[in-house]
RNA sequence: GGCUCCAUCAUCUAAUGGUUAGGAUUUCAGAUUUUCAUUCUGGUCAUAGGGGUUCAAAUCCCCUUGGAGUCACCA
């Protein structure tokens, strides 16, 4: 059985890098039949680990993410921490250090202003004698000495590191007791059997050190992926300070759950020329062997373009939905059909939408002046009371069609092209030049409606 | 700085060692549209540089350059 995780820290809120290395997980968990878990890393004891953690599946929820089994909290598995420190305490594979702080630090500066790599000086490592007074000993694992540790990564290939370059006998458990963030990784990891590790890159370097506690606890490897990190513009790390980093953002924003997955999914991933992708495709096609090993940079230009292909293949009901957050209530709205087929080609997230709606919906309050003096020329009166008479003569008037053929009419009767009649037409109905067909708009806001704004912008 | 990773159009990416280096986004032009958008058609744009190996290299090897990540009693 396959079984993926996902182990953010408590931030407060989920990151759109998160939530691809938790899609790839989730993808591979489900795809094999396997699990997928959720684990909360706060060993720092930070607050509100508990709403974080609910901002987490809050997300996962939004997007359709679901996670197997309870939500792990590293804070309250302390206690199964310092038994697997007193493991290797027992074994000899860990011992205490009674180094203070202000020793350290001084080894450090020593080292690094002779040019060598700071590390621990191995000083406790064999020591039987008696503990100096006063001083808090930490818990440092007895690390491998010489040779090489090897990643088996399914991304990047083996990846060796070479000891004495990188490793020490690093802390796993502080002063205070608590276990540090390497030992808990592969000590979670282990008991709650993960299978596959599915990750960051970042974390590729500190894979040694996770597989030094596996071995010495004789536990059992997972699979490692690395996933590149996605960069921003300048080629850096995404942070806060890009922007939207928070997924929920993209729902205020007006992005769908399918545009966003199916982008994320696309970023180090891909599958010939495919460019859209359901949940069941990805499901059906996703393999973490197929990863690519280069960073990409978080262009949301084409995440819009999925955006607007999603929003014109959405049923309408779907779309009365969603428009709901964005503050657009129609699903006792008569002409909601038309009103939404007129809409959803043109709009590139729910809240253009919803602005386009709103737009067709309410009479408008003032006319654009760039429009009324490109649109609304001298001539354009009579055509207008013309229209509008023409309409008032008109019975049955419902469809987009019934209209178009009323200002077919009249545009034959005046022998004008069409253009003439549409643009101040359309200067009256939205106050601007640009929108929706004129017909739709006039079907959905109806004739009483119609001739009331041709008359407001008569008597403007 | 040490260690590690990475390198195909502006961006996301494709290409059993043999293709006119393909697709998508963006952009540009044209068509469609009463407008805007959509849609359709077409165009511009890439193998970082240098050495090898090979009949043949984007692909394998080495070097250079560039970029990124990481080096805690943070996670």
């Amino acid at each position: 059985m396959i079984v993926t995780r996902f182990a953010p820290s408590p931030t407060g809120y989920l990151h759109i890098g998160g939530l691809r290395t938790a899609l790839l997980s989730y993808l591979w968990a489900r795809r094999n039949g396997g699990k997928f878990l959720l684990r909360i890393e706060d060993t720092d004891f930070s607050r509100n680990d508990e709403a974080a953690a609910l901002a987490i599946v809050e997300a996962f929820k939004w997007v359709g993410l679901e996670h197997d089994g309870v939500i792990e909290y590293q804070s309250s598995r302390l206690e199964i921490y310092q038994q697997h420190v007193q493991k290797l305490l027992d074994s000899g594979k860990a011992y205490k250090c009674y180094m203070s702080k202000e020793e350290l630090d001084a080894l450090r500066e020593e080292q690094t202003a002779r040019k060598e790599r700071p590390r621990y000086d191995n000083r406790y490592r064999d020591f039987t004698g008696t503990p100096p007074e006063g001083c808090e000993a930490v818990i440092r694992i007895k690390a491998p000495l010489e040779g090489t540790i090897v990643v088996h990564d399914g991304v990047k290939g083996d990846v060796v590191f070479n000891v004495s370059d990188i490793l020490d006998d690093f802390i796993i458990a502080r002063s205070d007791g608590t276990p540090t963030y390497n030992f808990v990784v592969a000590v979670d990891d282990a008991l709650m059997g993960v299978t596959d590790v599915i990750r960051g890159d970042d974390h590729l370097s500190n894979t040694p050190k996770q597989i030094v506690v596996y071995r010495a606890l004789g536990f059992e490897l997972p699979r490692f992926f690395h996933v590149p990190m996605i960069h921003n513009h300048d080629g850096k790390k995404l942070s806060k300070r890009d922007g939207a980093t928070d997924v929920m953002m993209y729902k205020t924003m007006g992005y769908t759950p399918e545009a966003l997955l199916n982008f994320l999914v696309r970023l180090g991933w891909s599958h010939g020329d495919q460019e859209i992708f359901s949940m069941e495709e990805m499901l059906e096609l996703f393999d973490p062997s197929d990863i690519n090993r280069s960073a990409s940079v978080y262009n949301t230009e084409k995440l819009d373009w999925l955006n607007s292909h999603y929003l014109k293949n959405m049923s309408n009901e779907k779309l009365c939905e969603l428009l709901e957050f964005h503050g657009v209530m129609l699903v006792s709205h008569d002409k909601k059909e038309i009103l939404l087929d007129a809409v959803k080609e043109r709009a590139k997230t729910l809240v253009e939408m919803a602005t386009l709606i709103n737009e067709v919906l309410v009479r408008p309050l003032d006319f654009d002046e760039a429009a009324l003096k490109k649109g609304y020329k001298e001539e354009s009166k009579g055509i207008l009371e013309a229209f509008a008479t023409a309409l008032k003569n008109s019975s049955e008037l419902h469809l987009p069609s019934d209209y178009h053929h009323v200002m077919e009419t009249v545009v034959a009767q005046l022998e004008i092209g069409f253009g003439k009649i549409g643009q101040p037409l359309r200067v009256a109905l939205l106050g601007k030049l640009s929108g929706p067909g004129l017909d739709s708009v006039m079907a959905i806001i109806g004739v009483e409606e119609t001739l009331a704004r041709i008359n407001a912008l008569l008597k403007h």
